[in-house]
DNA sequence: TCAAGGATTACCT
DNA sequence: GGTAATCCTTGAA
């Protein structure tokens, strides 16, 4: 699982949809394991909104969080055996202007822009850095437009409108950087300190928290 | 049936 | 650095 979650670092990720494709390079992720892990939605039993944990590798387990936010990871682990990597972080390279449109376009369907001044806000994003647009696992949700119905896509299979391309194995490997999880701090000492975060050090697309 | 809280983000001071 | 926004899943009553 921490060897497939080191392996999607440099894959591309991509969205086709039928209009436009958008393209860009996995910088950050995260892995999640099974019942043992406590940070991982599978620390539990097998719920409806889990399930997908359990599927066998290479589909999209896609779940919300905090009302406005969609989370895209991969699972990886054999059928029956959750595990997942969650996607932090994306280098955008095709189809900027798409993913600037699905961000505001998220943005409003959130109402988060709606509030003091909608118009200021979508042209915040619209000058925002090209290397901001998916920093974070909620802007790779909103910038490549991943939502719930997402959830249990075959991102291996090419005619998949959601999919991954692996990095090409004459490429050599990306440097890799290792640190703990983000944001998991209620899973308790133990698991919220575990090394499972990896990611392309120097990558101006990194989320938020940099540090190692 | 219901209360609690989250694998986040961005604006506020 | 603090916190609001906002929906839905989970676990307990």
């Amino acid at each position: 699982m921490v060897a497939a979650a080191r392996g999607l670092l440099g894959a591309l990720l991509i969205r086709d949809d039928g209009r436009s494709v958008r393209t860009g390079r996995i910088v950050e992720v995260e892995a999640y394991g099974g019942r043992e892990d406590l940070a991982s939605h599978a620390r539990s039993r097998r719920t409806a909104r889990n399930a997908t944990m359990f599927s066998p590798s290479g589909q999209a387990y896609v779940y919300g969080v905090y009302g406005m936010h969609t989370c895209l990871n991969v699972v990886c682990g054999p059928a029956g055996r959750p595990a997942a990597v969650l996607v932090r972080a994306v280098e955008p390279l095709v189809g900027v202007a798409a993913m600037r449109e699905a961000r505001i376009a998220r943005g409003l369907a959130t109402r988060r822009l709606d509030r003091a001044a909608p118009a200021a806000a979508a042209d915040r994003i619209a000058h925002l850095p090209v290397a901001r647009l998916a920093s974070g696992p909620g802007n790779v949700g909103a910038a490549f437009s991943v939502e719930r119905e997402d959830d249990g896509l075959d991102v291996l299979d090419p005619a998949s409108l959601l999919r991954l391309e692996p990095r090409p194995p004459a490429e050599s490997p990306p440097a890799v950087a290792i640190g703990p999880r983000i944001g998991v701090g209620f899973a308790g000492p133990e698991w919220a300190s575990a090394r499972w975060r990896f990611w392309i050090p120097g990558s101006p697309a990194l989320s938020g928290r940099r540090g190692a």
